[in-house]
RNA sequence: GCCGGAGUGGCGGAAUGGUAGACGCGCUCGACUCAAAAUCGAGUUUCGAAAGAGGUGGAGGUUCGAGUCCUCUCUCCGGCACCA
């Protein structure tokens, strides 16, 4: 027999479909249905590791199986080619950005040879194509016709030393990550995408999607709508309003002071005349100091009071003091809150610091915020006086003191009654914020505006298009964007639009690039159009969309309220384009720890190939646990082996292989796992169906003689999991076709069925015999033979049974 | 902190509310071999000689029956808007 060859087998079968282009995608089959498997694009970093692998080599043995199945299948490839690595390669090491990111991509192509995939190469798409950008430009140009885009001022970190803006990740402790100087938040202009006009479609649209609920609640959350009451707090002694956000206007007679972000514009008029004036100061200096994230970290609350200044409750007239704390965020809601502190567990921790008073408000559907419990429960903790149901209750013609039952209304009743009463109104906010996008970067798309003399913004018309990122720049961070120094660009500009006229000079964050790819796969030559309508007719939406957990709220996220703009501007014709959205997990070191170098846990994708073969590895990475979750898996060198030695087993099953009708148990077994590959792979669980063909396999090793109608069928079954190998042995049964084109076997349901079943008994839930019955057994037959079980005598015996139950096929219960 | 997820043998994991640990790895013993590797066979949740009992991060609950459902809780992982 011959040796099992992965080198020369993977070779031979990877040049011959090159050869033949049986993975070439055409736009209709007749007879075909379009099936379309999306992954996430890959950054160009320079090396496939095994992470890569595991995202596409696994979800092509899905695309496979469809493929197999009957759908004309379409499983593209592509690189998300824009980013700041290829920046610091030219900062640090003196590299050209594009030389840099197009030697990796080649690399990376090839070594995404070796997986075997199906992937169509002829519909490769790259983000940092001029032929792609050009569209990312348009596409922005059309958003900012269609009054999508604006330009506002934000808040960005920024690193004086080293002159630039930072990721809140390259702050720690307030401080620059790469020099330890203290960041500073910094007013700068922007462009931002109006994703906040799609909030509420965002959320509505994920009901007619089929995701996992985790995935719906994370946008959802992040999204953040809350429903509220906008009230105003009027300032004592003066004209000036606070205008806070609650949701919880149900507790409004319990508020005991206001707070403001340091942020407010209103802290600036009210400290003008407070004593404590320096000591405000100097705390709003101190929280420009902190990340966003950093003041919503388990810190210890902290705040200053404005002192001599009172807001008056709108309610009850009552006064009580207004401080500044950094707890409140200034782009949230109002950037003000009415502080309830028996009922909302920040306030309460901040209450308890400052000494303030806790004012609670008893009422049957009043809920606390997460307040301690033995706060919650004894009064006596309070520091002042406990506004009972009693107090206030509500009447059509608003709250009324000492009388009714509080407890009638609905806290969301409640608090519509006390807004209207106190002349609020009823308002929706959102956690979303729009989308900055301008970088400060060089490899990005650049910015398609142009700035008349007077300062005025014009976008470049579509002629004008692609507008190429110059190549005259210095790289050398100093504060402003690289883009500004290139010459070309500035004489470019007063070229095409006249003297005086100057471009905008930063880049477009890369998540922009990542919005849209998946509609260039299905045209992406097309000089016209960034994608001819008719094929994304044929093709849309997308039936499957498997990535990466971290990419749950963001990318997605950015790629839904993208495809909803176009379909406003009438560009495409679906609102969502991801009808099923599975994410997956990480693949870790050995060790259980994320892979990296400096822990020495990096397992190199291309030496276990080399040394077991591409099959053995997608195989592995399928077997280590279901697909589709979130779970992570420890890399096991010696699990690795062990999916080898399962195909080589396979290869020498060959030996055993006749052309005879001879068939022992082998029907039964083979169509039970032709069912259950099947069902396995539908729900992306690769682990269990690749179990169902080993046990098969172990059957068959058993027996003296396999048939080879049988075996052909098992080859098929693999061939999604190790298509190279499969390929082989189906030629050497003398096929003369490729197996990836032949049709997915199908099983006979009368064949799946034993005739015989175990049935167990339990004794209160305790299994304390097995019986081997017909499957077709009666209960009264089954019950009969349990209770004269000799086994089961001993437990029975002087004592009265209950009940029985009895659960088809599965066992029989007795209770006693 | 907020949001999302996950905890089952030595390890990866399996299990429509119905025999917990399929399948694989590892390990033990045996066959083959001068020997080793490879391969093949047997065994492998814990305690126990056995009968039996315990056991799915922890504490409660629902049920004839809970890894699975409910309440509380602990630990770990991912995301938090300029990494992609």
């Amino acid at each position: 027999m011959n040796p099992y060859n992965h080198k020369d087998i993977e070779q031979k079968w990877q040049k011959d479909w090159e050869e033949k282009g049986i993975y070439k995608v055409s736009d209709e089959v007749p007879g075909k249905e379009n099936y379309m498997a999306l992954v996430e694009f890959s950054y160009p970093s320079g090396n496939l590791h095994v992470g890569h692998w595991y995202a596409f080599a696994v979800p092509d043995i899905f695309a496979r199986y469809k493929r197999m199945q009957g759908y004309n299948v379409m499983y593209p490839m592509g690189f998300d080619a824009f980013g700041l690595p290829a920046e610091n390669a030219a900062i640090k090491l003196g590299r050209d950005p594009k030389v840099w990111t197009y030697e990796h991509m080649e690399t990376m192509r090839n070594q995404l040879r070796s997986m075997g995939a199906m992937f169509d190469w002829s519909r490769e798409v790259v983000s940092c194509d001029p032929a792609y950008y050009k569209w990312t430009q348009w596409m922005f140009t059309e958003f900012l016709k269609n009054d999508l885009a604006y330009r506002a001022m934000t808040k960005v970190n920024w690193c004086p030393k080293d002159m630039t803006v930072l990721a809140n990740e390259q702050v720690h402790d307030g401080k620059c990550e790469r020099c330890g100087s203290e960041v500073v938040q910094k007013d700068q202009a922007q462009w931002m995408l109006r994703i906040t006009k799609y909030a509420d479609a965002l959320i509505d649209d994920l009901k007619e999607l089929n995701w996992p609920e985790e995935i719906k609640s994370a946008q959802k959350n992040w999204i953040g709508r809350s429903e509220g009451s906008e009230i105003e707090f009027q300032i004592k002694d003066s004209e000036a309003k606070i205008k806070v956000f609650t949701t919880r206007a149900d507790t409004l007679f319990g508020v005991t002071y206001v707070v403001l972000a340091p942020e407010h514009p209103l802290v600036e008029v009210l400290s003008l005349n407070v004593k404590n004036q320096a000591d405000i100061f100097s705390y709003i200096d101190e929280s420009k100091k902190k990340s966003e994230l950093d003041r919503q970290q388990n810190k210890e609350k902290t705040g200053v009071r404005l002192e001599g200044v009172f807001a008056i409750n709108p309610a009850n007239g009552e006064d009580v003091p207004v401080w500044i704390a950094d707890y409140v965020l200034a782009g949230y809601g109002t950037g003000a809150v009415m502080a309830v502190p028996a009922h909302d567990e920040r306030d309460f921790e901040f209450a308890r610091k400052y000494n303030l008073s806790i004012k609670r408000v008893i009422g049957g559907n009043t809920n606390h915020g997460n307040v301690p419990t033995e706060y919650r429960n004894d009064p006596s903790h309070y520091l002042k006086n406990i506004v009972t149901a009693k107090d206030f209750c509500f009447t059509e013609d608003g709250p009324l003191m000492n009388s009714g039952d509080f407890n009638n209304i609905s806290s969301q009743e409640a608090r519509t009654k006390i807004t209207e009463f106190v002349g609020g109104k009823l308002v929706k906010t959102y956690r979303l914020r729009d989308w900055g996008i301008s970088r400060q970067r060089y490899w990005g798309v650049p910015i398609p505006i142009v700035y008349d003399p007077e300062g005025n913004a014009h976008p470049i018309p579509k002629e004008h298009l692609p507008w190429l990122l110059p190549t005259d720049v210095d790289h050398t961070p100093d504060g402003t964007s690289p883009l500004a120094r290139s010459k070309e660009l500035f004489e470019r500009t007063e070229k095409i639009f006249g003297a005086g006229w100057k471009p905008e000079v930063e880049t477009m964050d890369t998540f922009v690039d990542s919005s849209w790819y998946f509609y260039r796969y299905l045209d992406p030559k097309n000089t016209e159009a960034f994608c001819d309508k008719e094929k994304m007719n044929k093709w849309l939406p997308i039936d499957l969309y498997m990535g990466g957990a971290e990419h749950t709220t963001m990318h997605v996220l950015y790629s839904r309220f993208w495809t909803k703009a176009l379909k406003d501007i009438g560009l495409v014709n679906n609102t969502e384009e991801f009808i099923i959205r599975r994410n997956r997990g990480l693949i870790l070191g050995p060790d259980g720890n994320k892979m990296s170098k400096s822990k020495g846990n990096v397992i190199d994708p291309d030496e276990i190939v080399q040394l077991l073969g591409a099959d053995t590895v997608r195989m592995y990475l399928a077997f280590m646990g279901p697909y589709g979750v979130t779970t992570n898996y420890p890399w096991d060198p010696n699990g690795v082996v062990g999916v080898r030695r399962f195909l080589e087993r396979v290869w020498r099953l060959k030996e055993k292989v006749k052309d005879v009708n001879y068939q022992t148990k082998t029907p039964v077994l083979l169509h039970k796992t032709i069912e259950k590959v099947s069902e396995d792979i539908e729900k992306f669980k690769f682990n269990t169906a690749i179990s169902g063909m080993m046990i098969l396999l172990n059957f068959w090793e058993k027996e003296e003689v396999v048939p080879i109608y049988s075996y052909k069928i098992f080859l098929q079954l693999l061939a999604p999991f190790a298509p190279h190998m499969t390929e082989q042995l189906w030629h050497e049964l003398g096929e003369s076709s490729s197996i990836h084109l032949s049709t997915w076997p199908k099983y006979d349901e009368s064949l799946t069925q034993d005739d015989e079943i175990t049935v167990v008994v339990q004794i209160n839930g305790k299994v304390r015999a097995e019986l081997l019955v017909p499957v077709d057994i009666e209960e009264a037959e089954v019950i009969k033979l349990a209770v004269t079980n000799e086994k089961i005598l001993p437990w029975i015996e002087s004592k009265e049974i209950k009940k029985t139950i009895y659960v088809k096929g599965k066992l029989v219960s007795i209770v006693l």
